[in-house]
DNA sequence: TTCGTTGCAAACATTTTGCAGTTTC
DNA sequence: GAAACTGCAAAATGTTTGCAACGAA
């Protein structure tokens, strides 16, 4: 028997959060930024949820950085850049790895490909020293 | 004062087979294969020496796949194929992220690249149910 | 002899899970 | 009222670390 849905106000505001945020988060902060919202939030609900938005493809996995995984409700493929030093992770729109030939490199390799993620490490402007 | 390396026929053993493999293996499967040839090597000596080459820069890391780091002694930027239902990694070379012009992105959005990662994810061969 | 390296086990951090109470329908 | 959802706290998992013993120079 499939499982129905029911509204829930938490799963709603976590993902409107997701939706309205470039931090790329992790649960931590979607924990930390919902609180004050709603005082009873508990973190295992957080997990929950962005467990269930991915198997939904609702949100997506930008990767985990410093041992947390980040999450982006933007789920078109697109570029990030990751920060070494402080670990942000931002939108990097300049890039596009769009004349990515799919069907052909699924037909060359045998792999059935559904995603994919371009990342860029190095130093953000911030921790840049300026001198 | 600088630390001063010492010769360690575990650590040289660990990258000789992080060189050798396709596998783009997780810290325990390192471990484990080593484990025949030597029967006192210990997990935390496998993570000591995986972060010491990730900081020398002699491998790198491909991402974390189920919750565990993947690395690869192939350290130039290539493409890497991930199956979400082994997890498997393995590289597309068909793929190339070559044409990517690296100075320009930088100018024109301040950050400083030092690697990049083109990350395909989706299912392997053995993973496809063969009708 | 010095000090880098390791084994071992404890500590840590993040994520997952079981269960009882709450909310949606 | 049934079943989905949540809080809470305990458990599980992957990784890091302190310390005493070991090994290279």
């Amino acid at each position: 028997m499939e499982k129905t849905t029911r509204y829930s106000k938490k799963r709603e505001a976590i993902l409107e959060l997701l939706r309205s945020t470039e931090e790329h988060p992790n649960a931590d902060w979607v924990y930390q930024t919902l609180r004050p919202q709603f005082p009873d939030l508990s973190l295992g609900t957080v997990y929950r949820n962005l467990a269930r938005f991915k198997e939904e493809g609702v949100i997506v996995s930008v990767g985990t950085v410093n041992g947390q995984e980040r999450f982006d409700a933007m789920t078109e493929p697109h570029t990030h850049f990751i920060c070494r030093h402080c670990g942000a992770v931002m939108d990097l729109p300049e890039v596009k790895a769009t004349d990515l030939d799919l069907a052909g490199i699924s037909a060359k390799s045998g792999v059935k490909i559904d995603h994919h993620e371009l990342l860029f490490y190095g130093t953000c402007p911030n921790c840049t020293p300026k001198q």
